[in-house]
DNA sequence: TGCACCCTGATGTT
DNA sequence: TCATGCATCAGGGTGCA
């Protein structure tokens, strides 16, 4: 049976907040930075209002340029724990729309997919009604906006949500799947960034229509078997991935810019300890214990480094961690002569903790 | 030889 | 010119039955 999947897209979420706490600043231009800590305008813009986009400001891009572009902007922190409390809300109201509880999927802070093939009868028409009154009562009850897609599937879902922003609806019939991504550029499939588009281009492929009828066999010998057969399918609008609770990311990171670029391990563990603290907060909150540590290095040249190590049984506690990402980080200075920029920890391969256990257990 | 697991860098997105 | 923070994935390596 054909689906019928809506996707949800929070309107320029962190920057719709703070416009909502504070409506003074409502007619102005909004830019929510993320700020790395040295100087004043050193970090990246995490989201702007529509305002601020009108004038080329966009997420990802360093905030002096943004201050350059449009000095007269306001600029705020971001302030991530609170629009997590704001969106804990609103997603208790788009699940609330699902077909069953399970057939709900958070994908991010501000997005979600929800199947309602059952509650709209299979029928696009009642899946738009029903899409009108998920914008009005978010509306209403959260006082923000949002843009929705509906489609026979998570992919056609997603990219219709990003037809009419803000505040709009789009509806993808199964029907209009085919005529809807021709005309599209390669970047806008969701999956494809500017990598995976320059590759295509160098196979003479440059729009969604052509990457549709190429051949499959070729994807696959230049992209892998996993990637190649993924893009033959999406170019088609396939998209077979089931709605479904996320039981919580795999992995839980922090990263962080150093002070100044520096090789000193003090300055270095100091930095370490906080991030750890970070991710065992997080650990613990959720309840799960971690069995693989990773260890993120940016050195000056931008370059990216890891070092990952498993252990022989799970772990819960700060100790461990923070034993591991020193060792890590004195052999990686051993092995690599640039000063550090930036740096990251991750706890992976979580599972569901059965109480504490000690450091002890751990020496190999 | 096949499988499972591990380590690392690439990728997408914000 | 300046360049955040995070999760996920795939390829290659390694050890074991």
């Amino acid at each position: 049976m054909e689906r019928v999947i809506i996707h949800v897209d929070m309107d320029y979420f962190y920057a719709a907040i703070e416009e909502r706490e504070n409506p003074s600043l409502r007619g102005k231009a909004v830019v929510v930075c993320m700020y790395s800590g040295r100087g004043e305008t050193s970090g990246s813009v995490s989201t702007c209002n529509y305002i601020a986009r009108k004038d080329g400001i966009h997420s990802g891009m360093p905030c002096s340029r943004a201050k350059a572009i449009k000095p007269d902007s306001i600029f705020l922190p971001v302030r991530k724990e609170f629009y997590s409390s704001v969106s804990d809300s609103v997603m208790e109201i788009l699940r609330g729309y699902a077909d069953s509880s399970e057939l709900f999927e958070q994908i991010s802070i501000d997005e979600a997919f929800i199947d309602i093939t059952r509650t709209s009868l299979n029928d696009f028409e009642q899946a738009l009604i029903i899409g009108m009154q998920m914008k009005a009562e978010i509306r209403e009850q959260a006082g923000l906006t949002c843009s929705v897609g509906i489609g026979p599937n998570k992919l056609i879902a997603k990219m219709a949500s990003s037809v009419r922003k803000p505040d709009g609806i789009t509806v993808i019939k199964p029907d209009e799947v085919g005529n809807f991504l021709k005309p599209l550029k390669l970047t806008k499939l969701w999956g494809i960034g500017k990598v995976t588009e320059e590759r295509l281009q160098k196979m003479g492929i440059s729009t969604i229509e052509q990457l549709a009828v190429h051949d499959a066999v070729d994807l696959i010998t230049v992209f892998g078997k996993s990637k190649g057969t993924w893009l033959k399918k999406a170019a088609l609008g396939i998209d077979d991935s089931p709605v479904k609770e996320r039981g919580g990311s795999d992995q839980i990171g922090r990263m962080a810019t150093l002070p100044q670029n520096t090789r000193d391990t003090d300055m270095i563990f100091l930095e370490m300890d906080r991030l750890v603290d970070d991710v065992i907060g997080k650990v613990n909150t959720r309840k799960v214990s971690y069995r693989s540590v990773t260890i993120t290095f940016i050195t000056t040249d931008f370059r990216t480094h890891t070092k990952s190590r498993t252990l022989n049984h799970p772990a819960t506690d700060s100790s461990v961690l923070r034993q591991i990402a020193r060792e890590m980080i004195t052999g990686f200075l051993k092995e690599d002569t640039h000063n550090l920029r930036r740096i990251g920890i991750r706890a992976a391969n979580l599972q569901k903790s059965e109480g504490q256990t000690s450091l002890l257990e751990f020496v190999d």
